[in-house]
DNA sequence: GGTGTATCCCCCAATTTGGGGGATTTTTAA
DNA sequence: TTAAAAATCCCCCAAATTGGGGGATACACC
């Protein structure tokens, strides 16, 4: 079964090579390529890819909306991503946005098959240091200025507790916990738990489980 | 420079196993091996690994808690983790405490070279359907009853914000918001935000980001 | 002896929450 | 085209929550 590909991005070079690449496989098809994923959308429903390469540069939509476009209209589609710069907020966007795995644009136009055949084994491929970066998102950050108790309680107001449950759960006093978020407030320079979150969330001074 | 391994596993034939194989190769240097975290950890300074091999069924003490000990003790340190079955529940809770990367217990024993030079290189090896766990856990469910603007809503609700927070966020009236968080508890059949967002994050049903 | 942590207590006013009861318009799907 | 779902807005109301003060005690660590 000929697994149907499209190909969205803006630089002609880099397109026709990836097409050209897997052109020359058997069991990849290209289906369709395109500039930009506006063009790319309302073709989705004939094109029907089960996999896109998709730039997360591009004029107009970014590729990351675009990931999510096609996510709505095709979940079983692989979206992968083609990067050259490996910026970590709009790594954690787009794998958000459905992306499956990402590509390195420069690398050489045969590995791009082997991406593609991790991808459809059941795989995410990535290169080393987004796995690293995404494995790294699960782990506390070390320079929280919080104490374990602390990042406990504000742990438990992320669940959206009250000061009530917080106490009954820890089994301490409600006064207690009213102590440590002062402390907290405190620390973090804030007096609301909207900015407290905020914070220690940007930092990854909470625990994700 | 020699990297200093520690191998945590409690059957004796997998542990010398590994020792064996990764004394014949230069750039290693197995420093101790252990069957219980209980017993590695009181020579941790003695044993200053750069890389742990650690099982995550034990008995004692988990591979999971082993994992998050060394970590504290020796930040810099990486954790890999010896699995057989892949279970999503392990797998999380082992990369929160930190590990680096998984190796499957029943793979060829040279392989393992190679897992461990790819987390010194940088990266966080992987099976493939572990890595498409790990992606998988940043997209949204599409099995959702939750309409997308009820979705935005509990989002706020979890970011810690009130109903007029909300509706101000969302440039709508809070009974527009109160009327969206009335059909969520109703969807969800639940009478409480903390309720609400115990299923909902359960399930997948909220953007990280 | 000071600094940080963890525990507990009081007062109090403004805000929030969730339980009702509705309504209208637009969008989507059958 | 018709019905269901979604999104928007309005009212009343009582209990609970939040965050601002002001404290205190005990333990540990340096």
């Amino acid at each position: 079964m000929e697994k149907r590909i499209t190909i969205i991005e803006d630089i002609a070079a880099i397109r026709e090579g990836f097409s050209a690449v897997l052109s020359s496989v058997n069991k990849y098809q290209v289906v369709n390529r395109y500039a930009t994923c506006e063009e790319a959308l309302v073709n989705l429903d004939n094109d029907r890819p089960d996999i896109v390469l998709m730039d997360i540069e591009l004029p107009g939509m970014s590729g990351i909306a675009g990931t999510a476009q096609i996510k709505r209209a095709l979940p079983d589609c692989i979206v992968l991503i083609i990067t050259v710069l490996e910026d970590s907020e709009k790594v954690f966007q787009s794998l958000c946005a459905g992306a499956g795995g990402y590509i390195v644009k420069n690398s050489n136009l045969e590995s791009i098959v082997q991406t593609i055949d991790e991808a459809v084994a059941g795989g995410a491929p990535m290169s080393l240091s987004i796995a690293r970066m995404v494995v790294q998102s699960f782990q506390l950050q070390p320079d929280s200025p919080l104490s374990e108790r602390e990042t406990e309680v504000l742990q438990s107001i992320a669940e959206g507790k009250s000061y009530s449950k917080i106490a009954a759960d820890l089994y301490i006093s409600r006064e207690t916990v009213r102590s440590h978020i002062k402390n907290i407030y405190r620390k973090l320079e804030v007096s609301s738990k909207v900015d407290a979150l905020k914070i220690a969330s940007a930092n990854n001074w909470m625990n994700k489980l």
